[in-house]
DNA sequence: GTGAAAGCGCTAACAA
DNA sequence: TTGTTAGCGCTTTCAC
């Protein structure tokens, strides 16, 4: 049995140079074929082909990326891809990643610093072209100053793409316009006549929920409306912020009719606490939230929610990673203009 | 200015020969420390520690990888992690990866068999430790041929472990024991006094549901129960089989009592269904799913499910993987046990 | 158009 | 305990 077919059948080992062998030719002109960047004679690049075909050779990512060629492959880290919102963004990301012909690397930093560190020294250990991250330090309204050294550490070789900002580095920011979206939705409920309107969930360190009351007390004013301090119930972003919160508005001498909850999570809290104390949407009350997840469409009744075009936000941040990693050039701060769901949890205020 | 504070401020290409010149030792001894698993004198390797602390340096992984060492990166193929299920599988791989000092490469194959085969080709050439594969077509009932093919040209280098099978493969499997799971579901039910249980969701072409579907034919006879065939109605695993598949059900002569739905998705829809038929949950009718995602905490009422015990189920896909990578002997098939969670979405059955 | 040769950054025999 | 040396598999000058 020939050298050649026993490596075939173990397929084990093949390299360029196995294949260079065979086909007469050397190793050079294999990788010429392989990366298409060359000009090599039309009979043995067809030669090469087939052999590489015969044998499914399959090139060493971790060969190609050692030698001077930055590696396809980008690191993500989010949050939690158990978040919906998460999950799209992070799928949107890698579909626009693989038509780039870029690989992704994805952690999870589960709300935890620590591991959110060692994610990136991980990611930079494996020498990724850039860096995606979503959530986490990166949502902060104030810079954690030991996370900001470490990013600043990596980013003189590796790109870094967050989805917020991450002061006092040269991260490249893609961001929701935080402050559309609460007009989107705010304008939403005052067309429909609502005048008592309720924030429920988020903390005020995150940056984006900052930004969102900011703009919500704007608004208010915009409209000569009254800012009710009990009408903004800070917490978490998730079921029992939403829950706790609507059941402390039920204690408000005056209720809003409408509430925007800060996720979709919150909003399904908002709804169950709702119905608990017998009240319908929309009939008695207007709920709104941000994200537009699948969880909006499996509510009854479905949501009317903020949607982030995930597809178009996905492809943003992945070009400008990829754009990054190739040294082209990219705006440093990039906006994404959310857009607002309709659906049947928002009706015209109930007379009273 | 030294060049190491020039490499230093520049934070470019340190390397571990950097590191050994400055230090005056060999590049050996520097590797030495980084891997920790040779004897270096205390006081150089104080030395050089401090040096890789001083420049911040983190070893390439890739050229880690390139000798002779297993890359500690594995690679895993989910359907989707939009879908909870697989969002939980996959962070609960992950940390349990991370735990074990290995990085994951993550690939969705969104339902889409020529992009799980690229996403498989991709994670062979980057040379990872493993690959697990959760979902697609590994959940077949007759496995596909091409797939098996390519399958078989990667598993004599990367071993592979599924959540299903691969029918003429060698491919590890860890897999939920679908048939204990309706075992569950099924003596719930029929403790709670329910007769007449309809199954909705599924397709049969997928391995655990041709189980699930045996086994309730199985436990229905061993019950001396009647199998109606319009109580199964096939579809899919989303919202709209669950709600179609309940509306259905609304059109049968005898009604069931209760319903199994083949995922917390279908669940949503047959429960909306219901209420949509001005009937209630779990007065009129019991409902429960698989899966335990958020979701069944998040639907009113709170879902009864069958949970996978995914941090456990992370763990041994992730153990077998690491194993197997590493040369370790791992049974060719486990099975993962799962549990009844038992919340509000079943009672029992009402008088007639 | 093509081959020889150097090098990417690390690990691991093999000596010493 | 340590340094020297030889790869790992690829890409890319640089000659020819």
């Amino acid at each position: 049995m020939a050298v050649e077919n026993q490596k075939a059948l173990e397929n084990r080992n093949i390299t360029i140079y196995d294949i260079a062998r065979e086909a007469g030719v050397s190793a050079a002109t294999v990788s010429r074929v392989l990366t298409n960047n060359a000009n090599v004679r039309p009979e043995k690049k067809e030669k090469v082909q087939a052999l590489i075909k015969k044998y499914n050779f399959k090139p060493n990512a971790l060969a190609r990326g050692l030698s001077d060629t930055k590696s396809k492959v980008l690191g993500i880290i989010a949050a939690d891809v158990r978040n919906s919102y998460y999950a799209e963004v992070v799928v949107a990301c890698e579909v626009a990643a693989r038509e780039a012909g870029y690989t992704v690397l994805l952690c999870n930093s589960l709300g935890e610093t620590e591991r959110e560190k060692r994610q990136l020294e991980t990611l930079y250990e494996q020498r990724v072209g850039a860096m995606i991250q979503l959530g986490g330090r990166v949502d902060d309204l104030v810079s954690d100053t030991e996370y900001v050294e470490l990013v600043n550490q990596m980013t003189n070789n590796i790109p870094m793409v967050v989805s917020g900002k991450l002061d006092g580095t040269l991260c490249y920011q893609v961001q929701i316009d935080a402050m559309k979206a609460m007009d989107l939705l705010m304008e939403h409920l005052i067309d429909l006549g609502h005048r008592q309107i309720a924030m429920v969930g988020g903390g005020m360190d995150v940056l984006s929920t900052y930004e969102k009351l900011q703009r919500y007390k704007q608004i208010l004013k915009n409209y000569h409306l009254d800012f009710h301090e009990e009408y903004v119930i800070e917490g978490g972003y998730d079921y029992q912020t939403g829950y706790r919160g609507m059941n402390a508005l039920f204690e408000c001498e005056k209720m809003p009719t409408a509430v925007v909850a800060i996720n979709d999570y919150a909003a399904v809290g908002v709804m169950h606490s709702i119905y608990e104390h017998g009240k319908r949407i929309p009939e008695d009350f207007s709920v709104v939230s941000y994200d537009n997840t699948q969880l909006t469409r499996l509510m009854m009744p479905r949501l009317t929610s903020i949607d982030y075009r995930y597809e178009f936000y996905g492809r943003k941040l992945v070009e400008t990673a990829i754009a990054a990693s190739e040294g082209g050039e990219m705006p440093r701060i990039q906006l994404v203009t959310p857009r607002l769901v309709v659906r049947e949890s928002t009706a015209p205020v109930a007379e009273v």
